[in-house]
DNA sequence: TGTTATTTTGGAATCGATTCCAAAATTAAG
DNA sequence: CTTAATTTTGGAATCGATTCCAAAATAACA
């Protein structure tokens, strides 16, 4: 049904006026004059004309679009907020973004940048779904590029992540202020695992322990992995302690799931017995748990405005890792004994 | 750091060689001799050369790129999937995705239309985030568009949904052929909402028990809202009757978490005493809960393909209703009581 | 009013590919 | 060894915008 577009050619003469005329109309030239202008927007108006996005890209050598490979996002669903920050940023400024999921296969990363400078992008944020170190070919070298949620060895890019020490720290400064002394804390991973985010989580925790001159306790810190049925079984041994745990800190909301299976399998009341506070701000848990979970976020959709907008000032930067904070979600889960 | 591009006259002069021998060249035409052919090859190797997306696009008036507008993808993370499969496939076919989320906002998505028209998009999928009627303006007429998880009024478009009434009669019947005989459903909106999934699946249930005999006991049927906590009041009353079910059909995995909540409140185990199933396949509830909830999933991803590929069918058909079938994932929630 | 300075305009050249047509090269036929 | 038929090639025209430069129109000034 679409009706043949109308070009700028079409315009002018129409318009009784020169292309450069109408070209100079479209871009807000101030060297039109005021009844040209009106005269050459009425025939825009009128005939519903809508210039050619390719040919103005061909000449001004702009696209005005971003490439964004994400590895992986089916896997951790909740990521989906760093696409979110990005696409909002670019339709801000006009962009629109070309998105594709690598899958975390590099043959399909690689292709996927091709394809993407191919089409003149004007820069790629790469977005990895959880805290990690990456390592990306030399050509990502050729465009302005930006990393989300990940870094490389050699620190040649932009950069931001999640600071996972603030966030440990602050979770574990809540249960304190509350007035809960022996806090446990469940690892996602073990600390000399690849991944940042149990080991800076860890430092957090102990660093906040230290502010109130308290010390880490061996048999109160577990290793899990992640999900809900290890935590389960951490914490069934944390609460069969002899001297058992007020609070726990779960490094994820998954793993707090497990948590709260388990207390409740001990007939333990939450937060009454036991509060627990979660990572990862997850809806589909932390809202829908009962009672409502407290955690940390992830500042996924800053981290993917932030990246949008280092690409917008386009002269790169040095490299800079940025680190971005966690906010805290504060629901019911925990017990307040002092304040 | 990026060296200039070639462009093909750079190719050509450097090969000897025509503009047009290059060209040919690269889009294979057999008229070419071998020997030129290899020695065109030659240089573009060497130089690295990739041909201009934007020019390409320009003369041969097609983009290979297609448009993909959302709506709320942010609310129902578990949705990805649609978006997962649509670049897969088009990913498969040499073509990219232009992906805007316009979060609900008429005048966004308006707007998203009209950037995408602008590139030139060979088509556009309007995706919902969960199976509903849409309305679009008279604008998504001009290109051939596809309809993913929703339909309009006027049925102009084709379109994807998934079959609610199959899988609610699914799930009913796996359930009894379990041997259940009474067996509750918590519906996730009132019969009367605008949303067809209620009214659906509280169909396939009824046709499932109309299948053994069994006649739907109003007392079994709980409207529920969705969310964790409505589904927690549901179950409570529901095992408060003089003959409480043995097994529950809970039309969101989010309420099946409400659901086990309140079993396990009232000290009943899963599935010994209370066999349950829900709805989505939400990977962060039906792998993470104990046990492992069996459930039955929506095809986004197949939607999501299906899409692509119409639109890759380009002559439009004739619009039509596409049903998906909802497969089940069997877990362990269900308790087989004969078999 | 005639000159000069300034503002506004038209249109050719350009971006980097594809495509078409006529010319050149090669092969086949006589 | 011609001539005709066929294969291969070069390059101009084209897609639809922007941009630059010179020309035309207008304004300013004496």
């Amino acid at each position: 049904m679409s009706t043949k577009r109308y070009t700028i050619q079409d315009i002018a003469r129409q318009a009784d006026v020169g292309v450069g005329t109408v070209s100079r109309v479209l871009n807000n030239d101030v060297s039109v004059k005021p009844t040209t202008r009106s005269k050459v927007q009425a025939v825009i108006q009128a005939m519903d004309y809508q210039p050619s996005f390719m040919a103005r890209s061909l000449r001004t050598q702009k696209s005005n679009t971003f490439g964004f490979i994400a590895d992986a996002v089916t896997t951790t669903p909740f990521a989906v907020n760093l696409v979110k920050g990005a696409q909002d940023a670019a339709w801000e400024h006009g962009k629109l973004l070309l998105i594709v999921d690598a899958d975390n296969n590099p043959e399909m990363r690689e292709r996927a940048l091709e394809s993407m400078l191919e089409r003149d992008v004007e820069g790629i944020i790469y977005a990895a779904m959880f805290h990690q170190e990456v390592s990306l070919s030399e050509a990502f070298g050729t465009v302005p590029t930006v990393l989300v949620d990940c870094y490389t060895a050699d620190n040649r890019f932009t950069a931001s992540v999640p600071d996972e020490v603030q966030a440990g720290r602050d979770a574990t400064r809540e249960l304190l202020r509350r007035g809960h002394e022996r806090v446990a804390i469940i690892l996602n991973a073990s600390l000399e695992s690849p991944y940042p985010a149990a080991a800076g989580r860890y430092q957090g925790y102990c660093e906040a322990l230290e502010e109130v001159n308290l010390q880490p306790m061996p048999e109160l810190v577990q290793i899990g992995e992640g999900n809900a049925a290890s935590a389960f079984a951490c914490t069934l041994t944390l609460m069969a302690l002899p001297d058992p745990p007020t609070a726990i800190f779960c490094c994820t909301d998954r793993m707090a799931l497990g948590t709260y299976d388990a207390l409740r399998s001990l007939n333990l009341n939450i937060p009454n017995d036991v509060s627990v506070i979660g990572f990862d701000n997850q809806a589909v848990i932390a809202e829908q748990l009962y009672p409502p979970l407290s955690t940390m976020a992830l500042p996924h959709e800053a981290m993917g405005r932030w990246a949008i907008e280092q690409l917008l000032e386009h002269p790169s930067p040095p490299p800079t890792n940025h680190v971005f904070p966690c906010p805290l979600i504060s629901r019911a889960s925990i017990k307040i004994l002092k304040t």
